[in-house]
RNA sequence: CGGGGCGUAGUGCAACGGCAGCACGAGACGUUUGGGACGUUUUAAUCCGAGUUCGAAUCUCGGCGCCCCGACCA
């Protein structure tokens, strides 16, 4: 991509009304634009970086033996009202058809959809069990949208729903789960800082999971077992002050943000929607159900929000919006620019997704201070002190040290 | 939903109740070019509606919007 037609320009300064570290780098650095309050425009930067964070995301849920489907986000009022949830849940948009008088949902979750499509196919304990996820958007009716994306009215969420015989089953299915949100998180940079957290499980079971990611950034108040690093939240914390994997009484209190959630949802469901497959016997049995959320675009904004210092945003290498960003210090000059349209050239031909930083009459400095806000991993500048010498200038996105290599060695980076 | 703060060029900030100004950005010309360069010049704004006043960006009331704290968040 070159940056002189890169859509938008970077801005110096951050929008008045965002305060949010994430919120301000990436509006500056051009990810995101608001719309208005909880709701935002993804640009191509951002964009790009949304689409690793799906990928990763949705690799991880097809090993988990997912289905991906695509539910709709407009959503008829009965089903909500068969769950009782039309008239108590807060955060769901209602509004009617303008000639219809039909009421409708925007959807903020899909129990009321799943349920529904899997029960219209008669199931067996033979079809048990099964999984089918999204990655959509989604609209809920925040009474207070804040911090940027970490919290929108609407966003953009993978939610995979399981379906099981017995709890038996769904307790296997739910322990995987925690392994392959695990590995998503570590593929994302933020596995570090992300501990399996218990949350109050409601009415259907002993626990729900939350995953942490601990940050200043973060509305959430977690318990961080000193002996384990699994946490509780505040909520399990008020009941019971010991950890419930090891033991342990010494907790260390954190703020964090919530970048993921898994449910045993048992019944609950299922029962409204009279969702029930045909046992051995040939008796009718309710699925035993199990939901596994998480916010992408939280995500993207929790990983800024990890990952920056005073000049920009430093995305880790799986996330970051391209691989390299190549700066041309003087375009103007003619052997300058034939040398790095060349190496350009050279490194999409290698399948190296680069940003080419062609602009002229755009100082160094300026030049420098951009590639340092987009924050993309390798910074290659190309100019007349590398050319003399026909090597490349390296340095790495967070680290101080710049080095000069080789065209080959650093060909050799991305073989 | 309770409390607080704020709405002025594209962006960030000024302006005692009395000519709306500065910087950045964007356009033009020239000089520059390894950490957000310089000169000349052009461009562009008072959230909406009432009220008070000779006169309102400024005061009052209402609305709308945004941010923050809290509550809430299957």
């Amino acid at each position: 991509m070159l940056q002189s037609k890169l859509f938008p320009r970077t801005a110096k300064e951050a929008p008045k009304d965002e305060i949010s570290a994430n919120a301000m780098l990436l509006a500056r650095a051009g990810f995101t634009d608001k719309l208005m309050a909880g709701v935002y425009t993804y640009l191509p930067l951002g964009l790009r970086a949304l689409k690793k964070i799906e990928n990763i995301i949705r690799e991880e849920m097809n090993k988990a033996g997912g289905q991906e489907i695509l539910m709709p986000a407009l959503q008829p009022k009965e089903n909500w009202i068969k769950t009782d949830r039309w008239d108590s849940l807060d955060s769901l948009f209602r509004f009617t058809s303008h000639y219809s008088k039909i009421e409708f949902a925007l959807g903020p979750t899909h129990e009321e959809i799943v349920s529904p499509l899997a029960g219209k196919f008669s199931l067996s304990y033979k079809n048990l069990p099964f999984s089918l996820f999204q990655i959509q958007t989604k609209f809920r009716d925040e009474k207070r949208a804040k911090s940027g994306i970490l919290r929108g009215r609407e966003f953009v969420m993978k939610d995979l729903y399981s379906f099981h015989a017995d709890e038996k089953d769904l307790e296997n299915y739910y322990e995987k789960m925690k392994t392959h949100y695990k590995n998503i998180f570590d593929k994302c940079g933020i596995g570090d800082k992300t501990h399996l957290t218990f949350a109050s499980g409601g009415t259907f079971s002993k626990y729900s999971h939350e995953f942490q990611m601990l940050s200043e950034a973060g509305e959430d108040a977690i318990f961080l077992c000193e002996k384990c690093k699994i946490a509780i939240n505040k909520e399990i914390f008020n009941e019971q002050s010991v950890c419930p994997t090891c033991g342990g009484k010494n907790f260390r209190e954190e703020k964090a943000i919530e970048v993921g959630n898994i449910f045993k949802l048992m019944t609950k469901y299922s029962d409204p929607f009279g969702l029930k497959f045909t046992d051995k016997d040939g008796n009718q049995n309710n699925v035993i159900m199990g939901c596994y959320g998480m916010g992408l675009t939280r995500l993207l904004g929790a990983i800024a929000e990890l990952n920056h210092d005073d000049k920009g945003i430093i995305w880790p290498e799986s996330v970051a919006p391209f691989a390299v960003h190549l700066l041309n210090l003087k375009p103007q000059i003619s052997n300058l620019k034939s040398y790095a349209d060349k190496l350009y050239a050279d490194l999409q031909k290698t399948g190296v997704e680069v940003l080419y930083d062609d602009r002229e009459d755009i100082t160094a400095g300026e030049k420098f201070a951009d590639a340092d806000l987009i924050g993309i991993p390798y910074r290659v500048v190309v100019s007349e002190k590398t050319i003399k010498e026909d090597m490349v200038e390296l340095k790495k996105r967070g680290e101080q040290k710049v080095k000069l290599i080789t065209r080959k060695k650093f060909f050799a980076l991305f073989a």
